[in-house]
RNA sequence: GGCCCUAUCGUCUAGUGGUUAGGACACAUGGUUUUCAUCCAUGCAACCGGAGUUCGAUUCUCCGUAGGGCUACCA
C-alpha cells in the first residue's frame, strides 16, 4: 500500500500553490489507492501560527481533501506535528546515530564565521561550500564545548560522491555532483530540526512512499537522499511537480493579488470549480474534457500526465469554469451556496419572498452569475417595493403605444387565476400577436413599467413571482399615471 | 556567480520523425434571446534561435537564449 502525505507549514494561511501540491497528492492517493497523510512541519518556531494550522484545516475541509492520518485524525505513525516529534525524541534518536556513526558532528561555528566564509565564495565566483573547520576537532575540544553555553549545530557530513542520481517521477534521472554541495544544518542551534533534516526522518518513519511537492525542491533532494542513506532507510520516489506562477510568471506570491485559499471561498468561487481548475495546472486527461467531477478525476488523474513546465494562474479561466459550474447546480443547492454572498439589501428583498419563491428567484438569474456575490446585480428586478417601483417609473418616457401594450397586458393578465409562467407567458403571446409579432415592442414596454428597469431576468419569470397584488397594485398606479 | 529544472497560440494544454499542429479560456464576428447574460457557429492566434542526426525535424542530440527554482540555523 503507497502512503503519500502532504506536510505543509503553518506560517501563512493556505496559499493556492499549496493546495495544489495537497490536491495532487490527493489525487494520487484516490488513483492509486494510498494512504493520505497530513503532517505539520512546524519547526519553524518563530513563525508558526496556530491560527495557520486553522487555516490549513479549514481550506482542506472546503476543498473536499481529507486525511487519512493527521494532527487531528490521529494515526499509527503519529505524532503528525512536528514540534510534538521533537518532544518525542524522534529526531535526536536517529541523530545520535548520525552523530555515533560519524555521519555527523558538531559545528561551534558563529554565524559571523559563516557569514564570512559565504561572502568570500562569493567573491572568488565559486559555490559556497561550509569549510569544515569543526569537523576535525578533536574528541577533548568538543566535550569542552559542548560543555561550556557556546552555540552549537549539528551538521552532516556530504560524502564525496561526484554523482548522486535523483529519480524522478515526473521527469528524467536528475545528476548531481555532491562535491558541490555543502555540509547543511540537522540540528539548529534553539535544538530543533531543520527541515532537510525533519523532512527524511518523518517521511522515513511515516513510511512514505511517494513524495509529491513542487519542483522547487528539487535542490534539496540529494540532501535528502543522502540522509537517507546514511540512516539506512529506503527513500521515497520523488515526484516534483511544475510550480504556479502569477501573471507576470514569476513564483506566485501576495503581490500577485488573491493567493489564499479563503480569499477564493470569499470572491464567491465554489470549490468544486476550484478543485477542477487546480487539476488542470499541471496535469490533463487523454481527451480534451475540462469540466470533471470529482469521482472522475480520481479515477482518470495519473502521474503520467503530468507536465513538467510552469503554469501561469489564469484566474479569467477559472472565472469561466466558476459560472460553468455554477449553471449545473440544482435550484435549492445554488440558493444555498448564494445566500451567504447577498448583501442587506437584497436580502431584505428576498425577505417579502417564500422560502420556495427564493430559490426560483436565484435559479432565474443564474447565466448571469460567474462569482457568487454577482447575485447582487440581478435581484433589484424582484424589489415589491412600491415607492422604488414608481419613483423608477417615473424616471421612463412612454409613447401612447407602448402605454397602450402596457395596459393591455394589465387588463388580460388578471384573466388568469393563477400568475404561473406558463399563463404570463400565454398573455405576452396574445400581446405579441396583436402587435404584429413584435416581441421587443411588447417586452420592453412591459419590463419598464411594470418593473422600472431596462434589463433583468426573463421578465415571464419576474412577473410571476412578483404575484397577483404587487402586480395588481403596479397596474393601478400605472392606470392613474399614464392616464394624468 | 554556481547548481538544477523547463521551453507548442496572450493563457492552460494535446500531439507527432512525414498532421490542414488539436482542444479550452480570452478576444473578434455572426446567430438564438425582449435586454444583459447564457447558449450555438465561425474567425484570429503557437512549435524560442542556431547547428547536427535524418530522405525528412516542432518532435532526437548539442550549443545558445529566455523563464523559473535553489544557493539559510525558512519550509
Amino acid at each position: 500500500m503507497k502512503r503519500v502525505r502532504f506536510a505543509p507549514s503553518p506560517t501563512g494561511n493556505l496559499h493556492i500553490g499549496t493546495l495544489r501540491t495537497a490536491l495532487f497528492n490527493w489525487l494520487f492517493a484516490k488513483r492509486y489507492n494510498a494512504t493520505y497523510i497530513l503532517r505539520i512541519e512546524d519547526t519553524d518556531k518563530a513563525r508558526s501560527k496556530p491560527e495557520y494550522e486553522g487555516n490549513i484545516y479549514e481550506g482542506m475541509d472546503w476543498m473536499g481533501i481529507i486525511e487519512d492520518e493527521g494532527p487531528k485524525k490521529g494515526g499509527k505513525f503519529g505524532p503528525y506535528r512536528q514540534t510534538e516529534r521533537i518532544v518525542d525524541g524522534i529526531y535526536q534518536k536517529q541523530l545520535d546515530r548520525l552523530l555515533e556513526e560519524k555521519k555527523a558532528y558538531y559545528c561551534f561555528c558563529t554565524d559571523h564565521d559563516l557569514d564570512g566564509e559565504r561572502e568570500d565564495a562569493k567573491h572568488k565566483n565559486r559555490p559556497y561550500i561550509y569549510s569544515r573547520k569543526c569537523l576535525h576537532l578533536s574528541a577533548e575540544e568538543i566535550d569542552e564545548k559542548l560543555k561550556s553555553d557556546i552555540s552549537r549545530t549539528v551538521k552532516f557530513e556530504i560524502p564525496d560522491t561526484k554523482s548522486l542520481i535523483v529519480s524522478d517521477g515526473v521527469r528524467d534521472d536528475i545528476d548531481f555532483d555532491c562535491r558541490l554541495i555543502s555540509d547543511f544544518v540537522l540540528l539548529k542551534s534553539d535544538g530543533n530540526p531543520s527541515y532537510n533534516y525533519s523532512v527524511v526522518v518523518d517521511d522515513a518513519l511515516m513510511g512514505i512512499t511517494d513524495v509529491i511537492r513542487g519542483e522547487d525542491h528539487i535542490s534539496n533532494t540529494p540532501r535528502q537522499l543522502l540522509l537517507f542513506k546514511a540512516l539506512g532507510f529506503t527513500p521515497p520516489q520523488y515526484h516534483h511537480l511544475p510550480m504556479i506562477l502569477g501573471q507576470d510568471k514569476s513564483k506566485l506570491s501576495k503581490r500577485h493579488g488573491a493567493t489564499a485559499v479563503t480569499d477564493y471561498e470569499n470572491q464567491g468561487y465554489l470549490s468544486d470549480a476550484l478543485y477542477n481548475f487546480l487539476a488542470l495546472l499541471g496535469w490533463s486527461p487523454t481527451d480534451t474534457t475540462e469540466i470533471f467531477d470529482r469521482t472522475s478525476l480520481s479515477t482518470l488523474f495519473s502521474m503520467d500526465r503530468i507536465s513538467k513546465s510552469n503554469a501561469v494562474f489564469d484566474v479569467t479561466k477559472l472565472k469561466w469554469m466558476n459560472g460553468q459550474y455554477i449553471r449545473s447546480l440544482e435550484p435549492a443547492a445554488l440558493a444555498e451556496k448564494v445566500k451567504p454572498f447577498i448583501d442587506d439589501i437584497n436580502l431584505a428583498i428576498l425577505d417579502t419572498y417564500t422560502e420556495s419563491d427564493v430559490v426560483k428567484i436565484i435559479y432565474s438569474v443564474r447565466d448571469n452569475i460567474a462569482l457568487l456575490p454577482d447575485i447582487n446585480g440581478y435581484l433589484e428586478s424582484f424589489n415589491t417595493s412600491f415607492i422604488s417601483f414608481s419613483e423608477k417609473v417615473k424616471s421612463f418616457q412612454f409613447s401612447d403605444s407602448e402605454k397602450q401594450v402596457v395596459l393591455d397586458f394589465c387588463c388580460s393578465v388578471f384573466e388568469h387565476s393563477e400568475f404561473t409562467s406558463e399563463n404570463i407567458s400565454e398573455t405576452m403571446d396574445v400581446i405579441v400577436t396583436k402587435n404584429d409579432g413584435k416581441k421587443g415592442k411588447v417586452f420592453k414596454p412591459i419590463r419598464k413599467a411594470l418593473i422600472g428597469l431596462e434589463r433583468g431576468p426573463n421578465i415571464v419569470e419576474i412577473v410571476s413571482l412578483l404575484g397577483k397584488d404587487v402586480l395588481s397594485e403596479r397596474a393601478s398606479f400605472l392606470g392613474k399615471y399614464f392616464s394624468a
